[in-house]
DNA sequence: GTCAATATGAAATATTAATTCCAATCCGCA
DNA sequence: TGCGGATTGGAATTAATATTTCATATTGAC
């Protein structure tokens, strides 16, 4: 007691910013030991985060009890607390948005008037950029742009939630002058209008759960006729993954219960141009 | 050997993309729980990274030992050492969002190959989602909310590029059990349709240049019927700016030649779902 | 140089978390 | 419908990890 009083006043710091600052602040007055885990654990951030107290000291060059010391004088109860700081850090790194996202969800929950709706559509839209631009494997978009690019037909298959999606599809096909199909269910002929498909077309198929039954159906009876197919879904567990050749899995997200679909729309979009750019390529040396 | 062989012989994952593709490639042959464990670990990867067996197991809900029997049956020999392939990805993701999003665009506008096409779209939404967020007139959304949601019935009027946004649209009202009309040109019957519209109805209309006549044409013809209009379009010298009681002046990025959507998309999802709130705010006021 | 205060090391302990085990249940098959 | 193997849930066990404790060393003041 007595001596501590400044060491407790203190409030301890929640994230990671204000824990360096703190740090840094204090560098002059630590002890030995302590400062050598302090530097330590600014210049290895990461290993803070994963590794036990007992890996981490022993990197570090000092006994486990240094690094609970450390801990403690920086205000918090133990080790395990200053670490959950150092994972909180790669967390939001990975989705600054998401925090954000949560904060205007709240608004908008207790009134915060119109303008946080649109400001959380916005940001949805803006995270799920983020994490298919992260999650994207050139490989499979490659692979589904040859598909597509050689294909006679291309069939684009939607229902519901993921429609405008398919008719943008069919419209910027439509421009590109590369033939397509949207499968609509219109006159209810759709299961004719399969039928009409053959290997040497390709199918783009886009679904998010709940899976649309039709859209499930149709793609499997397309699959069996062994046209091959490229899928825009949620998951890998999606169910139409199992009939396609190729299949993107992007995470849409959400607020309010409405799935943002502007990561969507950007891969369908950017597939849709680079199969016309392949299909230029290829005329190019035909002719050349 | 015996039946065990083929578990036995098998490579431990050590990578997550390995792992990701194991994992996916025997989804059809496991067991109810193990594979409900298996989406729920690559859907939130950075849970697995994080957690404790217990708190993964909860999350995901099954029991502790089925995270453990998930974990050996990929070949590891426990959760732990499942969970280090999970954290060892988070380590690697080192770059943050925005320092991506500059690179990909310089290196969009110096063409790579088919990658650079779709990060250019992602550049571009991402451009347009900025903007809109910038300029987006709080007052004008409130007035379009209150117009829309006194409204009987709301037409939705789009064609050819912003027409996958009128679906949208159409789409969301519906789930929110919002009476909409999306006037499509199938049957040719748009004119009647438009018909029956009466200043208690309102409009959503979407245009962007070059403007589809057609589109004019019926926005013209609707207002003349004195139906309140909102228009999305993109200039305030838009032909339909000048029927519409409140009108948004989009500005979206283009990629190729192609402009993006999504910042349409946002106000479009923004207004339908506000309007669904103002709806029920009205309804809890009856009430009450 | 001696004393008190502080810091450190190392082992003991307490806590928490992973793993194993066994009974109950489900599922396919005759 | 009853049998056998596979799967699952939940408690018991074991392993690991954090924390505490205490003896020892270091530092700085007088």
């Amino acid at each position: 007691m007595g001596v501590g009083g400044a060491t407790m006043d203190e409030r301890v710091p929640r994230d990671f910013e204000t824990l360096r600052a703190t740090i840094l602040d204090r560098r002059a007055s630590l002890p030995k030991r302590i400062a050598q885990i302090a530097a330590y654990a600014l210049d290895n951030p990461d290993d803070i985060a994963f590794g036990t107290a007992a890996s981490i000291a022993a990197s570090a060059g000092v006994q486990p009890s240094t690094l609970i010391r450390f801990a403690q004088q920086l205000g918090f109860d133990g080790f395990t607390s200053l670490q959950q700081v150092f994972r909180e850090r790669l967390r939001e790194r990975n989705s600054s948005y998401d925090e954000r996202l949560a904060a205007l969800r709240a608004k908008a929950e207790d009134g915060g008037g119109h303008r946080a709706i649109f400001d959380g559509f916005v940001a949805a839209a803006s995270t799920s950029l983020g994490d298919i631009s992260r999650s994207l494997n050139d490989a499979h978009f490659e692979e589904a742009v040859a598909l597509l690019a050689k294909a006679e037909t291309i069939y684009v298959l939607a229902k519901r939630r993921s429609y405008p999606v398919a008719s943008y599809i069919a419209y910027a096909l439509g421009k590109l002058k590369i033939r397509n199909q949207l499968v609509e269910s219109a006159a209810g002929l759709n299961a004719e209008m399969i039928g009409f498909a053959t290997p040497r077309d390709a199918v783009i198929a886009i679904s998010f759960s709940p899976y649309a039954p039709a859209t499930i159906e149709e793609t499997r009876s397309i699959a069996e006729q062994g046209v091959p197919i490229v899928a825009i879904t949620d998951s890998s567990f999606s169910p139409l993954a199992q009939f396609a050749k190729v299949w993107f899995e992007v995470a849409e997200a959400d607020f309010g219960g409405f799935r943002s679909i502007s990561a969507t729309m950007a891969l369908a979009m950017a597939l849709t141009v680079a199969v016309g750019e392949k299909r230029r390529e290829a005329g190019r040396r035909r002719k050349g």
